[in-house]
DNA sequence: GCGACAG
DNA sequence: ATCTTGTCGC
């Protein structure tokens, strides 16, 4: 698939900041909520600043792959809570490029609007793409919420600054809950829903386990 | 002011 | 993220 080139590479800081501040304009909070093709993205690390990305594309209704793609690259960015997405977004975008479908719902490890800037990983990856995408953290990032219910499907609004940003969501019943957000063209309902429905055994959804097990073992 | 801070 | 043993549970 094809992905667009929306602005020029950040070397600093105000730089990465400034690109989140004006491609947050573009995010949509409403898309659809049915999807046929979706996929999950991950990163796996090695050593200093070597890198693999992996995408993993699902037949939404079986679960059954039906692409994939994995790229060796290096970290392009220094570490920085809020600009993470900023390390590994070349790698992702180079493997979606070299999908041979177009999925239609991103799944992406990370955040979406949960983020200090209201534009983490999740909404860059949809704005890049033009593609509906949501975001599923492992541990709370920014705002405030209860802990859900110990059964799967209970689930708390994210606030933070007076604003639902997302949800925490038990996938599992007695499993810590995930973090979801929305990254572009979808609604927080639809966002739940979908990574409910996708965590079919375990914590993390089926695309985003997958994609993990792909960046790690390779080949 | 200091620490904490998606992965 | 990754570095790592044991341990608990299915």
């Amino acid at each position: 698939m094809q992905v667009r080139q929306l602005h020029p590479w950040p070397t600093t800081v105000a730089e990465a900041e400034s690109i989140q501040d004006r491609l947050r304009e573009r995010v949509e909070l409403a898309g659809p909520d049915t999807f046929t093709l979706v996929a999950g993205l991950d990163v796996h690390y090695h050593g200093d600043d070597r890198l693999t990305a992996a995408v993993v594309v699902l037949d939404a209704v079986s679960l059954e792959p039906v692409a994939r793609a994995v790229v060796h690259g290096r970290v392009a960015f220094p570490y920085v809570p809020g600009l993470f997405a900023f390390r590994e977004l070349p790698a992702l975008v180079e493997a979606l490029e070299e999908l041979s479908v177009t999925p239609d719902l991103l799944v992406c490890d990370g955040y979406g609007l949960a983020h200090p800037r209201g534009f983490g990983l999740a909404c860059h990856l949809g704005v890049l793409t033009g593609l509906p995408a949501l975001g599923v953290g492992k541990t709370p990032f920014v705002g405030s919420h209860e802990t859900p219910a110990p059964e799967r499907g209970a689930w708390t609004p994210i606030v933070h600054d007076g604003v639902t940003v997302g949800r925490a969501l038990r996938t599992q019943d007695g499993v810590k809950p995930v973090y979801v957000s929305q990254g572009h063209r979808i609604s927080l309902d639809t966002a739940t829903e979908q990574v409910l429905r996708l965590a079919t055994r375990y914590r993390l959804p089926e695309p985003i386990r997958q994609a993990d097990h792909l960046a790690r073992h390779p080949g």
